[in-house]
DNA sequence: AAGGGTGCCG
């Protein structure tokens, strides 16, 4: 009684007071035990039976099933195989309960092979072994020996059931199978039941991962009595076929229907919301999960973090960080790769090296790892994370390859980068990231090699490959063949044209001078234009000093409500480039107004493994004195060959420029701090986070000649290789980059 | 028995 009614230290007393304990007895309370979860008492009890029982008792149909399911639930494989052994022992080995038990046992610790030979073994099976094995290759990964026994279960004259459909479903699903999935779907529909809940709860899944959302739409709206688990499924499957704007939609509906979100649903939809970036959504999500105590778990934690960083809020998913008492490797990355989404690259880094204490970073990890390396230039740290691939053997699938691959271009060292191109079968992506390469350092030519190379190679190009050929064509003054390989997407390739391809044209257009050309692309483009492309007219007309049409862009982007600095710091360079002072002085009071604060310069330089991060206008660095004592130097000595500033006062980095001087710019305190630590005659490489300036640029020529030093900076755009006072731009930020390695 | 959080190249 008190067994079945939970109470089972009240049934251990009772037990113990008996006088007489039969096997009945003994089954009852490891029974209860074994029922409610507590494996390790019923294991124990099982024992006890044997040891203390006496000669009467011995286990039998009853208790080979309970204890069987202990040591499965605990996989416990050792005390199985023992317990397989009793069951010989004491005659049970025709018994179909037992025997379907000990399937179960086997399967559930992972070993489906000895599942088999039970199952094989059997003289006489029923619906259950059938389940009990074909579900055992399912869970263990073998979805096509699992279907063969599914068919040869039919063939047999049994009839499966839901618990068996659903497996089925799921498996079709591993497997990729989507007409044998459909055809299941059908054999269910006709069932005598009819389907129910986890049936159709796996079949949405199934044809969400199959992409094909609209059927799973179909099952989802069938379904009667939704429960929690088809709505998230739902919300899941929109997801994954990037739809978050339906998953948000369908999270409201089930909020309407009164079905109470667990911490699954949370997790899923907050990563909606930070694919779209809905802010106001997700904070109250969070409020939710705090008030429900869900955001104890993990999931809902780590989904808050990403879905913070994805916002721009990455303080706020520090915040969250920070508050995680265990964090797992999934913690890690999300607020490593937040981090560097965030633009705060080094201190992702930084983090890295904090998690590896106590977790081992997991293949995703590592992609963001070398993402932040990439965006400022930690090559050190890059070439670690590229040993550490090779000894774990993570690296030969997946993303890895590529994110190695990307870190050596951006990093500017073109030989491992095209061994590891070469080393391995090359995706687009791959192929993608070396024309990027290209771009970044203005090689048309060899862009345009690289494409021919590519389609020489049978892989397909994608809308990124475009975006990065259009970008070199743009970069080298290349017009005309840009112009034809935008025609050609659509009329060779069938990749319609997107936003960001408009954007290229335009830059290409504006680039070379062809303003008015750039306007009317615009004008005749069949989409909405956004920000970015009037960006790129602003800039072409920056460069080309055309302050009508400038302000004209300008006007745009600003009635499009955007609040990016970026555009403002533009129209400022122009009107001060075309010495109108004035405007410059009222746009840089609205700016204040605004509230608006312009990005902080920031430039890294490793030295010896060790990254050093340098801020515009910085002070408080410890060789500061000496860094500026060198750069002074430098800056007599070019004045006395005849230097003098440029005019024009640059708002990129700091309001009140110094210019006269020494600017304070970050990338000059980078290369200063550099000449002071390396070795005469070794190779400098400075990463920039915004675009250099000129009077930088032109220092750093000089400097280059002075002390006989290859100096590499990178900026936001391009690769500057300065030798013997001449930079492979051409001073026109763009032009020839000479390839040159050091490593 | 069914649902889940992190990922390269504009």
């Amino acid at each position: 009684m008190f067994v079945r009614l939970g109470n089972l230290s009240e049934a251990w007393y009772v037990f113990g007071k008996m006088q007489e304990r039969d096997v009945f007895s003994w089954n009852v309370l490891i029974g209860g035990y074994a029922k409610k979860g507590f494996f390790d008492e019923a294991i124990e009890l099982y024992g006890r039976m044997l040891w203390l029982g006496g000669a009467g008792v011995r286990p039998d149909v009853y208790t080979f099933p309970c204890v069987l399911r202990a040591c499965g639930g605990l996989s416990h494989w050792d005390r199985g195989k023992e317990i397989h052994a009793h069951v010989l022992r004491y005659g049970f080995e025709s018994d179909i309960d037992v025997l379907n038990s000990l399937i179960t046992m086997y399967v559930k610790c992972g070993d489906v092979e000895n599942g088999r030979v039970v199952f094989d073994g059997m003289c006489k099976r029923d619906r259950i072994s059938w389940n009990a094995i074909i579900s055992g290759y399912f869970e263990n990964g073998e979805c096509l020996e699992g279907l063969r026994l599914f068919f040869l279960m039919r063939e047999c004259c049994f009839h499966p059931d839901l618990r068996t459909m659903t497996s089925v479903i799921s498996a079709c699903e591993v497997v990729g199978e989507e007409s044998l999935g459909r055809a299941v779907h059908g054999y269910v529909a006709k069932m005598e039941y009819g389907a129910d809940e986890s049936v159709h709860n796996s079949l949405i899944q199934m044809y969400s991962s199959f992409g094909k959302w609209e059927d799973a739409e179909k099952v989802f709206d069938r379904i009667e009595c939704k429960d929690v688990v088809s709505w998230t499924s739902m919300i899941s499957g929109y997801n994954n076929n990037g739809l978050a704007e339906k998953a948000i939609e369908t999270y409201k509906m089930m909020e309407l229907e009164g079905v109470v979100p667990d911490e699954i649903t949370i997790a899923s939809v907050l990563s909606a919301c930070a694919s779209l970036g809905f802010l106001d959504i997700g904070v109250k999500l969070h409020e939710l999960a705090e008030k429900t105590g869900l955001v104890r778990y993990l999931m809902v934690a780590n989904a808050l973090i990403d879905f913070y960083s994805k916002c721009m809020s990455i303080d706020k998913a520090l915040e969250v960080f920070h508050q995680i008492p265990d964090k797992n490797v999934i913690s890690w990355t999300s607020i490593i790769l937040g981090l560097r989404i965030n633009n705060r690259s080094f201190e992702a880094l930084i983090y890295f090296r904090k998690m590896k204490i106590s977790l081992n970073p997991n293949d995703v990890t590592l992609i963001s790892v070398l993402s932040a390396c990439a965006r400022i230039g930690a090559l050190m740290c890059g070439k670690e994370i590229h040993a550490h691939v090779l000894r774990s053997g993570l690296g030969l699938n997946g993303f890895l390859p590529n994110a190695l691959l990307d870190m050596y271009v951006r990093c500017g060292r073109m030989v491992p980068a095209m061994n590891q191109f070469k080393t391995r079968k090359h995706d687009v992506a791959a192929w993608n990231i070396l024309l990027t390469g290209h771009a970044q350092r203005g090689q048309g030519e060899l862009a345009i090699e690289l494409f021919d190379k590519m389609m020489g190679s049978k892989v397909n190009p994608d809308e990124i490959t475009f975006i990065a050929l259009l970008c070199s064509c743009s970069r080298s003054g290349m017009v005309t063949e840009g112009l034809q390989y935008f025609k050609s997407m659509k009329t060779e390739y069938s990749i319609t044209p997107n936003l960001k391809h408009y954007a290229c044209v335009v830059d290409l257009l504006g680039r070379a001078g062809k303003l008015d050309d750039a306007y009317e692309v615009i004008e005749k483009m069949p989409m909405k234009p956004d920000p970015p492309i009037w960006g790129a007219l602003l800039n072409a007309c920056r460069i080309h000093r055309r302050v009508d049409l400038g302000e004209l862009a300008a006007r745009q982007i600003f009635g499009m409500d955007n609040m990016s600095v970026g555009y403002y710091v533009l129209l400022c360079n122009l009107y001060s480039d075309s010495g109108k002072w004035d405007e410059v002085a009222r746009l840089r009071k609205t700016m204040r107004e605004m509230g608006l604060a312009i990005d902080p310069g920031c430039s890294w330089v490793e030295i010896k493994g060790t990254v050093h991060a340098f801020l515009s206008g910085d002070t408080f660095h410890p060789q500061i004195q000496e860094i500026t004592a060198v750069l002074r130097g430098f800056y007599e000595k070019m004045k006395a060959a005849g230097y003098s500033d440029p005019e024009k006062s640059s708002i990129d980095e700091i309001e009140e420029s110094k210019s006269e001087v020494f600017c304070g710019h970050s990338e000059r305190l980078a290369v200063g701090f550099a000449l002071i630590n390396t070795a005469p005659g070794m190779p400098i490489w400075v990463t920039k986070n915004l675009y250099m300036c000129e009077s930088c640029h032109d220092m750093i020529k000089f400097v280059s000649k002075v002390v006989r030093r290859e100096i590499s900076v990178r900026d936001t755009e391009h690769f500057h290789h300065f030798k013997e006072g001449i930079c492979s731009c051409g001073d026109e930020g763009y032009g020839e980059y000479l390839e040159n390695e050091i490593t």
